[in-house]
RNA sequence: GGGGUUAUAGCUCAGUUGGUUAGAGUGUCUCGUUGACAUCGAGGAGGUCACAGGUUCGAGCCCUGUUAACCCCACCA
């Protein structure tokens, strides 16, 4: 006989059943299997760092639909790896560099590289030890790296395949640049934060005359490489100045006045100083009119050449000091206050420099067409729908992507370039020798590709795209993207269009969508607030099951939500609830007949009715999985396991088991807890996979893991069952109230007097009367006819009256009170009713089940007020 | 500047197509320790569903507006 310590110990269990499910080859998926398949691919967690709270609730929410979909029987496969993450990677192991008093220069690229492909092995293990330890059901044995073999053939075919079709390009172009990441970053990369600056006025003069054209700027440091300065066509200020000369200040330099019409003649002084090199605007208005393009910021974010003697200088410092000596010029005319959105890096936070480089692109347009048609037929389908919105707005307004990184760690660009003739070729094989002229003189292109480009090829490419695998074949498209909102446009945008374009299908059904978990004030967990709960820590402490459960209850999907420890606790109380559940079944398992099965008439009400409820609950748990609204789930299974089966089944079955005088009986009532109780553990195994299992191995079943058992089977409901148990827990509830109100002590056995509106309730109380007794400590239960006893408390509700004879004493005073209380509620309550059944409006509109409701109402109202009217002149007259 | 989310009990949140007396967890108060569980059981208190209109027989839910908080997007120097 198995035993079970009496409270939940997960250390004792969780390690044991992971190693036994991944031994076995639970989690493989085979495309033999003619089954329907149900794919899913991880977000790659980053080979950096750890995994967090987000990845936690990530990968729980993963593992659930996996988990259910496998029970169901489908073919279900989860695909596990992770990502390289080129800026992330790269700065840290530059930063251990930095430790060691040396740089990636020093070391060279080659030397370098190994330095991370070891950081990746040390790291890229521990996560997936981590998302073991969470439970995720993944196909180890198909673990993928956005850098791997596989996926950097898959990267390079697609570059060159996008290239031949003229959608990567080449351009030089102003891009946002990471002074301190030294690299090119993408457009969504960059933060836009709003900051209080200033807004400079200074004034340039006009050349040969004795006017100055005043014009406004929030950097300064930048007029070194003015080339012009622009008005508004119709601005009348400056009508007969454009085409004029103007005097750069301190530089001397000629620039032209010019119309353009992207100036706002309202905003500053209507005059804008124009530095190609270094603004995106004043870069398109140099092509517009063919303007100089002078650079005097380096990639260091340090002052160039440009810069005359501020050269070298910090970006910042520059600004200083050239403001105080502007000033001295009397250049600067006046200094305002001025609040306005500058660009950081999202990797490193410093301030965005746009600067002029040759970097490589995506062209968008075309790409993104389809990618906007797949979701608006929807052949893909976002949950909640609303990030929908967010998705299509988002491509519609595109620019082309900068796919190029002046980093190391990443996939090298497939480009040659030649020295001799200056051709640049791309190729799908690696190249020695210049396919234009034959020299041999020619190296690859130095830059890397933006992690997102292997990440957006992630649901094909761990299939083992390009080549037609049965993998492809069988789970491509994957079913569900599970995914946090801040990366729809980072991935879930990039994989459709990619997946479209080479997978030639959506890469997923849907896109399930969900928040951050932040921390109990509700501040995002960062490691700068030292906020972040390691999610390794509670299932150190609590158990994983715990984690996941907490994770998924108590919000809404795409909602953020709040850790607290609280939480965890009330998860795992509810851990403990399953627990001893079961060991009490389990304790009491001696004797039981395994070949046993109860006929019809061995049921009692109390066994229909839980086997009900637990049709009703499984359905319920069905459709709620199936429209992803796992938190609804697994609250129904919470409230059925907690407040039905314990409170009130598990409590009806006690006379049954101790009693083993009555063989029948009581095999009957084991037969139900087992059953029921097997069942809502497959029911929670999604959920919580360790206790469901290490439960369900204790108890008797068939098979050899809960995991792969069939998910419950819906059987009808027994709505008799139903109806009558509840009319006799609403009259135990009842008993409850009248006995607290003398005050009496819960366990202590008093006279309850019954009497009812009609015969069958009478037979159905008679009948259970052993209900109330164990339930309302009602002993003796008694029935009345005819008048209200004397001296007792009465309550009422569906037919039943209660009386509880009044052995105590009670304090009459406060007791009168609170009834009249209760009768102006009542009489308040059901003149509403009343009322709203007198609207004709009403009673002809409204459905026909609902005006019955309302009728029922009225009747339990005009009950129960008659009954508290009773007791409380039986009160009156105790005065 | 554009878009979105949120506003419900002291706190954190549910509330699925409009339909009984708006729920849970947690906290709080009263009572309860002999065999599943004190990580528990029984009972109670606690809400003008942000505000103002509208649609409807009926609104926490739908529509309009207002306020507040948060988030995303955005090339006005």
């Amino acid at each position: 006989m198995e035993t079970m310590e009496k409270v939940y110990n997960p250390k004792l269990f969780e390690k044991k059943w992971y190693e036994y499910w991944e031994k076995n080859n639970y989690f493989h998926a085979d495309e033999e299997n003619e089954g329907k398949s149900y794919s899913i691919v991880i977000p790659p967690p980053n080979v950096t760092g750890q995994l967090h709270m987000g990845h936690a609730l990530d990968n729980t929410l993963q593992d659930i639909l996996i988990r259910f979909r496998r029970m169901q029987g489908y073919n279900t496969l989860w695909m596990p790896g992770c990502d390289h993450a080129g800026i992330a990677t790269q700065a840290k192991v530059e930063a251990s560099l930095r430790e060691e008093g040396t740089n990636r220069y020093e070391l060279g690229r080659e030397k370098f590289l190994e330095r991370v492909w070891k950081w990746k092995e040390e790291y890229g293990s521990r996560i997936m030890f981590q998302l073991r330890s969470l439970g995720s059901s993944c196909d180890w044995v198909r673990e993928r790296f956005t850098m791997d073999e596989g996926c950097s053939k898959a990267v390079r075919e697609v570059f060159v395949s996008l290239y031949e079709e003229g959608l990567i390009y080449q351009g030089r172009r102003i891009t946002n640049w990471c002074p301190d990441c030294n690299t090119a970053i993408s457009d969504i990369e960059v933060e836009h934060e709003t900051e209080k600056g200033h807004l400079w006025h200074l004034r340039y003069k006009v050349e040969g005359e004795d006017r100055y054209v005043e014009i406004a700027t929030t950097r300064p440091e930048t007029m070194f490489g003015d080339t012009g300065v622009a008005v508004h066509p119709n601005d009348e200020r400056y009508k007969d100045l454009v085409g004029k000369t103007l005097i750069l200040p301190i530089v001397e330099r000629k620039i032209p006045l010019f119309a353009d019409e992207y100036v706002d003649p309202s905003f500053g002084t209507g005059a804008v100083k124009v530095t190609p090199a270094h603004d995106p605007n004043d870069f398109e208005m140099g092509l517009r009119h063919n303007l100089e393009e002078v650079v005097v910021i380096e990639n260091d974010g340090k002052m160039g050449e440009g810069a005359g003697k501020y050269a070298g200088l910090d970006r910042y410092e520059c600004r200083k000091r050239l403001v105080k000596e502007l000033e001295e010029l009397g250049v600067l005319i006046k200094t305002e206050e001025h609040e306005h959105a500058v660009g950081h890096c999202s990797r490193c936070h410093s301030t965005i420099e746009p600067l002029v480089s040759k970097q490589w692109f995506v062209k968008m347009e075309s790409l993104a067409k389809p990618a906007m048609e797949a979701v608006k037929d929807g052949r893909i389908k976002f949950v909640p729908d609303r990030f929908t919105k967010i998705y299509l707005n988002w491509l519609e307004n595109i620019r082309d992507w900068c796919i190029s990184r002046q980093l190391w760690w990443g996939h090298r660009i497939p480009a040659w370039h030649c020295h001799n003739c200056g051709e640049t070729s791309v190729s799908r094989e690696d190249l020695s020798v210049c396919p234009k002229c034959g020299s041999k003189d020619i190296a690859q292109d130095e830059d890397v590709l933006d992690t997102w480009f292997s990440s957006g090829l992630w649901p094909f490419e761990t299939m083992g795209w390009p080549e037609k695998t049965k993998t492809l074949e069988k789970f491509y498209p994957t079913s569900t993207l599970v995914t946090g909102y801040d990366i729809i446009f980072f991935w879930v945008a990039r994989m459709v269009m990619m997946g479209l374009k080479f997978g030639k299908d959506v890469p997923f059904r849907h896109v399930f969508i969900h928040g951050l978990v932040r921390d109990a004030q509700g501040r995002k967990m960062s490691k700068s607030l030292g906020n972040g709960i390691d999610p390794l820590e509670v299932v150190d402490k609590y158990g994983a099951d715990t984690l996941r459960f907490m994770l998924i209850t108590g919000n809404t999907p795409g909602n953020d939500m709040r850790f607290y420890w609280e939480r965890v606790e009330s998860a795992r109380n509810f851990a403990n609830k399953i627990w001893n559940a079961s060991r009490y079944l389990l304790m009491n398992l001696a004797g039981r007949d395994e070949n046993f099965t109860p006929n019809k008439e061995d049921y009692t009400l109390s066994d229909k009715w839980i086997l009900s409820r637990f049709n009703a609950v499984a359905s319920g748990v069905t459709e709620n999985l199936e429209k992803f609204e796992l938190g609804e789930a697994a609250r129904q299974i919470y409230e059925f396991l907690w407040s039905e089966f314990c409170d009130w089944y598990i409590e009806l079955t006690k006379a049954r088991l101790y009693d083993k005088d009555n063989e029948r009986p009581r095999q009957t009532a084991l037969f139900v807890l087992g059953k029921v109780l097997e069942g809502t553990l497959r029911l929670l195994h999604p959920f919580m996979p360790f206790i469901t299992e290490e439960i369900w191995q204790k108890l008797p079943h068939k098979g050899e893991t809960i995991m792969l058992a069939n998910w419950p089977q819906v059987e009808d409901r027994d709505e008799a069952a139903e109806k009558d148990m509840s009319v006799i827990m609403e009259t135990i509830k009842t008993v409850r109230n009248l006995r607290a109100e003398v005050g009496a002590a819960p366990g202590h056995k008093s006279e309850v007097i019954l009497s009812f509106s009609d015969d069958n309730l009478k037979v159905l109380f008679k009948e259970h009367a052993g209900y109330l007794n164990a339930l309302a400590a009602a002993e003796p239960v008694t029935f009345a006819e005819g008048d209200a006893p004397e001296n007792a408390l009465s309550g009422a509700l569906n037919g039943v009256q209660v009386y509880l004879p009044l052995k105590g004493l009670i304090d009459v005073e406060k007791e009168l009170a609170r009834l009249q209380k209760e009768l102006d509620g009542l009489e308040k309550d059901i003149k509403r009713t009343e009322g709203k059944l007198n609207n004709e409006n009403f009673t002809k509109k409204a459905p026909a089940n609902v005006v019955e409701n309302e009728r029922e109402k009225l009747s339990a109202l005009v009950e129960k007020e008659k009954a508290t009217k009773e007791r409380f002149a039986a009160l009156e007259k105790m005065k």
